[in-house]
DNA sequence: TCAAAAGTGTTCAGCGTACACCCATGT
DNA sequence: ACATGGGTGTACGCTGAACACTTTTGA
């Protein structure tokens, strides 16, 4: 309970949360960010964010903002950094937990339509933003790239169903560089962790692609083997 | 300011920092833990925290909170994560940001000898801790074998002059496992991060041993260069 | 002379990386 | 027929990992 007079009322702070939330789409990654209703900083644009409620923990206080602002479920979220300059927010103190999403820019678009404030901008051109959410952004493509290394982080971000040029292009999205088609089909099929289907998309090629989906039950037992090495 | 109305006054929490600080002495890996001098919990052992000051920020705090009980300075200091369950702390709800320390457990017993409440555990004997500590501690070993990897982090924990077998040591304690020791070596020097010295250590050994000085310029080159890989 | 720790090289397998051409199809 | 994207294999170098013996010296 709050003010329960246990510990020091003189040092109680607004807690929030700010998403940092990636998405993919047009051979681009991208970034969901809201313009700012209200002061400080009104119409600028913003991660979203929100206070952390007073019997909430900190990851379904993200997963409701998340869904607040998006109407979405069960999106993948990950507890970045938290940040907690005295004046990071002109409107006072704040510590702010990052966390980073990633969402099927699809499922944006058809399960909440509009009514919602929140607009996709491509990574390599984004506005200004508030406060620190800069650095906040900066942080989470650190750690999505030095993720995707290790885990096939990818899928969260790609339609159900998706061809290994659509998987490429994200990877070459996320990291900014070209990568070679052979090593790289090589690589994602020797981790075992997607499965071909009987069908091809025919949508980007005349002679079709073959799609594949990801195999959760196959990805969760690479993760559980990992930590191998003899330093 | 605290208090100045701009932001819900309703949502305000207590923000503690806590320290999870590793050592090595003895060949074995270290963790240095305090017992609370108060409720809840009184005489149980608990990592080093307390609140974060109305006008400091996270990385201040934690240093301050860790000088307060070891007195030392200068002490390699890493956010790690923020725990906030509502019900974490049975005193109340307290949001705490943990950071993991490595310090040279010579220094401890040289600069602030006795006075500080704290003791060292033996990381594989650790005492029932209080609330969520033991996930935090887990949490910052986990981390700090991954970093061990990619960098030549253990220095922080070894004193200025050490030998390939300390070093050595303290890696088979970070990773719990043996290692070999020619592959060990070959992998280290292959770093060039350390500097010999001509000098010997003949405590451990008739023969005596080289002495090793960490080179902290060759290593924020090493560093700098990081991030390369295809794909 | 023996015990105890220090120091040293080679071999092999697997992986990352560079690299170029044919295939299927719709227009 | 041709343009467009889909799909495939090989060769090489580096790195991680396994593995055993000699050296030095104090007791």
């Amino acid at each position: 309970m709050i003010g329960d007079g246990k510990y020091p009322e003189s040092c109680r702070f607004n807690v929030a949360v700010d998403c940092i939330v990636f998405g993919f789409d047009d051979d681009r990654l991208k970034l969901l960010l809201v313009k700012r209703m209200f002061e400080p900083c009104m119409n600028f644009w913003s991660l979203m964010g929100g206070f952390v409620g007073s019997d909430e923990n900190l990851d379904d206080a993200a997963a409701r903002i998340l869904n607040r602002l998006t109407g979405l479920d069960d999106v993948y979220l990950e507890q970045l950094y938290t940040y907690g300059e005295p004046d990071r927010d002109p409107g006072g103190r704040v510590i702010s937990v990052a966390y980073y999403a990633l969402i099927r820019t699809e499922k944006l678009d058809e399960e909440s339509g509009d009514g919602y404030p929140a607009r996709w901008f491509s990574f390599d051109s984004l506005p200004e933003l508030v406060f620190d959410h800069s650095d906040m952004v900066d942080k989470a493509i650190r750690r999505l790239r030095r993720k995707s290394l290790i885990q096939p982080v990818g899928f969260e971000l790609l339609p159900e169903k998706f061809t290994l040029t659509q998987l490429q292009k994200l990877y070459e999205a996320i990291h900014q560089r070209q990568l070679d088609k052979r090593n790289f089909r090589k690589r994602i099929l020797s981790m075992e962790v997607i499965t071909r289907l009987d069908e091809k998309d025919r949508v980007s090629s005349k002679r079709g692609a073959w799609l594949y989906r990801f195999d959760r039950e196959k990805y969760d037992r690479l993760i559980g083997g990992g930590d191998h090495f003899e330093m």
